[in-house]
DNA sequence: GCGATCAGTT
DNA sequence: CACAACTGATCGC
């Protein structure tokens, strides 16, 4: 996101950052029992939630309108910024923030009151920032002073939680409109980090809690802080100064968070997998494997009301989905509740985005390997097989031949073909360990990591991974490398590092874009149904092609993805019984909105009246 | 010098 | 160009 930087906070401020961290946008309810008002219904009762188009483009205009206006409101806000607690306003350096003279005026919609004015940006941004103030309850399109804006910006990063509130609790669907624009606004891309808001998604449904929301600072009234799993992207803002409340994770995340960022352990409450464990005297929760990166887990929340019902909602973090999950004895059906509300990761939402199993990508790197083994072996004839083997794309017939050939081949002889052959696996500090570990196999090799990853690995506590480890470079053919270093300069260096042990390099770029759907097979999940969509391609067979390719540095991109694809996100759907789902990414664009929106009711409808059952799955580790 | 964040990179 | 997730640079304190 292009962000600017022109914010930075005034140098006579006497706050803190974290005291400006205004977490406000809802975060002062108390239980919370509105329904999210970007979430998509699955239910029978399913009310369609506004997203004709029509609505979509005035809102993305005005969203964009917004922001703009935003932005220059929060500079001009900066330069108050001095007085905002009230305190005697340091002279000098602050300026008028007048509305910019010169400016025209023009035509402006108000995304709180909805009102269309005619003024200077300036003058709207006042109006704006005070509908903000009160929670857009005005209809007043009055100008502010100058003083009065500087009190308002002083609101709103420190009242609007208790507007909010009152807001909720008398719940109309004006101000769920209000607070997810508060969101939407001060969250945007250009707006600077302190008055940053979270999103509403991050609260979990009638609980006080929040999941992978730690860069918001202090969040009032929240009782604890889920992680899904350690990736940075979801963990931002935790560091050793943590102390804004109880981390509950899995074992594997907290040994991480602990090694990586020195987390006080008292913060820490490690929960079990597989087992409902008490949170609360009302709450209970429990952790399922979410196939995505190495302590990652799926969060279910049950929670019991006051009249003893239960309630229960699903958080999936980050999640591969498959079979598995919806065979758990916790989430099959019909032996399990209903899940009220998924909260989902949406990632590759969209029809564009199909990409083969794990396994399937795992096969394709190990049949890569071979075939180069069999290049790598000069002192044997040149036969059939190999001139077919050696080819840059060879049908995959053939291939299936080299794989069997290999196989008649003893150990031996293959481990002494293959000697002076690399394989470099690039990873992000956690996650794609199954490709390394089993192309390590396939060369009956161990694995060189660094000293750095290998404490990271550690805090798996996989014994058999930890004694497949070397630090030793010569005596693994199986490097793990950062991701990023897999590159063709970096390969002709790294192998040159390693003369005369090593001759060639084959590198494994594990990311989940390097595949994408056909035009023809997008349309398809575009505008089938459910079932059509949850169908599994006929060919699933897969060939990696290098991106780059020379006698000694051989460089493939496996579509290894550790997030579910458009056609793992339907099965999951399909497989359980879900009435409504937020989607937790691509949240912040309007078009991915609508988008997602529209996969989400087709779905639900597509689901009315059938009974839920596991969507078929070739083995249980993949659809 | 440390911590936080953003731009750049693959 | 897609995306997620990391690194390095830069800023403020």
């Amino acid at each position: 996101m292009g962000q600017h930087d022109s914010d930075r906070s005034p140098p006579m401020t006497k706050r803190s950052r974290n005291d400006n961290d205004p977490g406000n946008d809802g975060s002062a309810k108390k239980i919370r029992t509105e329904p999210d008002s970007q979430q998509v219904s699955l239910s029978d009762d399913a009310s369609p939630h506004d997203h004709s188009p029509a609505t979509d483009d005035r809102q993305q205009d005005f969203e964009a309108d917004i922001a703009k206006a935003i932005k220059l409101s929060m500079e001009q806000a900066e330069k108050y910024h001095c007085g905002l607690n009230g305190e005697s306003s340091v002279d000098g350096d602050s300026g008028s923030p007048t509305s910019l003279p010169g400016r025209p005026q023009q035509q402006h919609h108000c995304p709180v009151c909805s009102a269309t004015l005619v003024l200077s940006i300036g003058k709207f941004e006042q109006h704006v920032n005070e509908c903000l103030d009160q929670g857009g309850n005005t209809l007043s399109t009055s100008t502010t002073t100058d003083k009065q804006q500087t009190s308002s910006w002083k609101q709103l990063f420190t009242s609007i939680p208790k507007t909010l509130h009152n807001a909720f609790t008398s719940s109309t669907s004006a101000t769920t409109t209000t607070t997810t624009m508060t969101r939407t606004l001060i969250s945007s891309t250009t707006s600077p980090r302190r008055y940053k808001s979270m999103p509403d998604y991050k609260w979990m449904k009638d609980t006080n809690f929040v999941v992978d929301a730690f860069s918001y600072g202090k969040i009032p009234d929240c009782e604890g802080y889920f992680l899904t799993h350690f990736h940075s992207d979801h963990y931002g803002g935790l560091s050793k100064s943590w102390s804004y409340g109880p981390i509950f994770c899995s074992q594997i995340t907290a040994n991480l968070v602990k090694h990586k960022l020195q987390v006080d352990e008292g913060y820490l409450s490690v929960l079990p997998m597989n087992e409902p464990t008490f949170v609360l005297p009302t709450i209970k929760v429990t952790l399922i494997d979410a196939n995505h990166c190495p302590g990652s887990v799926l969060f279910v929340f049950d929670i019991q009301h006051s009249d003893a019902t239960w309630t229960r909602h699903l958080h999936t973090g980050d999640f591969r989905a498959n079979p598995e999950m919806c065979l758990h004895p916790l989430l099959r059906q019909p032996d399990n509740p209903t899940i009220d509300t998924l909260y989902l990761d949406t990632t590759y939402l969209n029809a564009k985005y199909g990409f083969p199993a794990q396994e399937e990508c795992i096969q394709a790197a190990c049949r890569a390997v071979e075939s180069h083994i069999g290049i790598q072996d000069d002192a044997r004839p040149k036969t059939a097989l190999d001139r077919w083997v050696g080819q840059s794309a060879p049908p995959s017939p053939k291939i299936t031949q080299s794989s069997a050939f290999d196989a008649l081949m003893t150990g031996s002889k293959v481990a002494n073909r293959s000697k002076g052959l690399l394989v470099v696996v690039g990873t992000y500090s956690i996650g794609k360990e199954k490709v390394f570990c089993a192309l390590a196999k396939l060369l009956g090799s161990k694995i060189f990591v660094t000293q750095a990853k290998r404490s990271i690995l550690r805090c798996q506590e996989n014994k058999e991974l930890e004694n497949l480890l070397t630090l030793d470079q010569n005596e693994a053919q199986v490097h793990v490398v950062p991701l990023n270093h897999i590159k063709p300069e970096n390969m002709y260096a790294y192998l040159k590092s390693l003369s005369p042990r090593f001759t060639s390099v084959v590198a494994f770029r594990p990311t989940g874009w390097t595949f994408r759907a056909t035009k023809a097979e997008e349309t398809e999940m575009e505008i089938g149904s459910l079932s059509q969509v949850t169908t599994p391609p006929l060919d699933r067979r897969l060939v990696l092609r290098p991106g780059h390719s020379s006698p000694t540095v051989k460089i493939y991109g496996v579509p290894y993805s550790e997030h579910s694809s458009f056609r793992e996100l339907a099965s999951f759907i399909a497989s359980l019984d879900i009435n409504h789902v937020v989607p937790t990414v691509n949240n912040e664009s309007e078009k991915a909105r609508t988008r997602m929106a529209m996969y989400l009711n087709k779905w639900g409808q597509d689901k009315q009246g059938k009974p839920i059952q596991v969507v078929p799955y070739p083995a249980i580790s993949h659809w």
